[in-house]
DNA sequence: TATGAATGAGATTTCATTCAT
DNA sequence: AATGAATGAAATCTCATTCAT
């Protein structure tokens, strides 16, 4: 890497991360690619250089923000050294995300309201950047691993993974019906029974 | 009501029905009040006098239009004049739903975007206004209804809504991961288990 | 006076206290006639009834807190008992107002950037309605009064209204370029030279 | 001062003079800020780069032509080429600043309506703009060139300022109660009173 | 008299995007 | 590649005034 691509990854770095912080402080609608380039150190029209737009830009931070938090449930399930069966293992990974967005709101309020399947999915499967590592393998791994053959893995996961974001947004920041904690073990239970039902035995 | 009043309704229903035109046509944050006051033959300023501002009334829409969705599911079902199981009740109001927002993508676009369970279960339970029948009784009803007592019915119920209202907006607009047809066994599935274990047996 | 009479001295009088206490608190120009009149319990129509604009009642309230604020200070004076010589007569009403402004500096500050001479003028020597007592009497005998003839005794009650006016506007609201009772010697002495420099010996 | 330096300042001096022009013809409060950018041939955007809002560009107007006046005023006095006393410096001064606004009532009226002492004191002492000269020095200079000590003379030169506007403006928009002629002897009297009775003889 | 819904012009302000430098 | 002045459309919202009831 030449010194002047170093220099144009740390203004593209600048502005994903400040406009992350604004996006979460704020919300994606009250901020202006004014405010992220004058709080990135770098002039309006510099963000159009990087960036198509406000969309662009967002698109980008939801898709590695979510693979973030994947990776780091999958590295911290690795890092625990445990054995784990199937369904065991997808609720540690599904447990440990929850935990970490409930560490987190800013980051559960913009990955909920800017998140889709579509995108979740290329985020995981699309291959990574450089820095990422690759998720495709540790999704295909995961459908693999099964005990059992699984019937359409993908409604599986896609199901889980709906489930999973759509009611903890309620729950971790409104606490509504019921806080997470209270929450979990429905929420196990019922992902168990999923998993369970998509078992070709 | 006086002649006053009624006009006052007409007003009113006028913007509504507009801002849905435009809401669901063009998005939320593509329709101005302009739009709508001018496509609704009112001025700008009777806008005010009705609504704090967009999101205002977004919300009553919101609010309106899934509480019309869920009516006109039990209606059907009662019109139906067949007798349901407990679980069989529930899956027919989701097929019914399912399928009326198969019908109306850009009533599903709409919704979906903007439905808390917040702002759900409010609909579903305030009181309705004049015009609206009550729905806190068919809630309390279904809840009920079952045939053993629920553990948590509340939270039962929250996630089947969840569920079903992340999972079709996905499956029904952009088929993905699939179809909504091909997603409705495992999804109905899922839906049973859900009830099921929530007996206290 | 018949009740419905007195019926309509209500609503006006509650007009205009409310605008009062809107003005000095909000000042003028971000005061609406909605304010006023929704405050004052009356509709938004019923204003018009009573004042022709936002000016109309601003001049009416301007002239009629001047008068009391002269009223005030010659009842003082008589209260007192003393018999006082011309210039000291003026000085002491001088005072008096001066301590009734910086006691109550929002009515300072509504005064002076609302009074010209000529709604002074009218205020002093317009037949007094009702309830006032008659300026017009106290504003000759003043006159009168004077030890010697005076030259030109309107231009020297202008003169000294208006240094009176601006000086103390910025001395008591900012004290600048001093408070008012480090300018008053140097305001008094320039009285009595203005005072002196019109009689006629 | 590059080219771009130089458009820019054309741009903010055209949205001066317009804004002046409209002020003095309509008054601020008519004047809309849509106005201002139009007729200075700029977008309105543009006058937002440039001042934060009317009252912004109200207030650099009225330091920006007080300090012309006087100006004005002692060079008119220099290029007469005569000695004055301390005295008729002072009124030379104040005569030909009547005189100008005598011929200039949109200027008074203007100037009137929204000076303050601090805007004035601002605008005579503070370090000028490049293109003004600097009338802190004429401000000392006329303190330190009275032949006598002189007791406070801010509040002297305070005094004067305050007297010579207010009266000023009724006097020559209204000619009340005189015109300002027959206003003047009275005026410069009272003058020479003040600064007479600040020497520390 | 009194009301207050309706008006609609118009004010202020923001901001994505362009383009000359 | 980088800048940031300029644009100007468009958005939100206010408010004096009218007029049917």
């Amino acid at each position: 890497m030449t010194k002047l691509d170093s220099n144009k990854k740390k203004k593209e770095d600048s502005l994903l991360n400040t406009a992350f912080g604004l996006f979460t402080t704020q919300g994606v609608s009250k901020t202006s690619i004014s405010d992220i380039a004058s709080k990135a150190g770098v002039a309006k029209g510099t963000f159009y250089l990087y960036f198509k737009d406000k969309y662009d830009i967002r698109n980008r931070l939801v898709a590695h923000k979510s693979s973030q938090l994947f990776r780091a449930a999958v590295e911290s399930m690795r890092a625990s050294g445990e054995k784990y069966g199937y369904t065991e293992k997808v609720i540690f990974i599904v447990n440990d995300i929850l935990d970490q967005l409930s560490e987190n709101k800013s980051l559960l309020n913009f990955i909920s309201k800017n998140l889709s399947w579509g995108l979740f999915k290329s985020a995981l499967t699309a291959p990574g950047k450089a820095e990422d590592f690759d998720f495709k393998d540790i999704y295909l791994e995961m459908i693999a691993d099964a005990p059992y053959p699984l019937d359409q893995p993908e409604i599986m996961i896609f199901m889980i993974i709906e489930l999973i974001s759509s009611t903890c947004y309620s729950a971790i920041l409104y606490s509504e019906p019921v806080g997470l904690d209270e929450l979990k073990p429905y929420l196990y239970r019922t992902i168990e029974n999923i998993i369970e039902s998509h078992y070709i035995k």
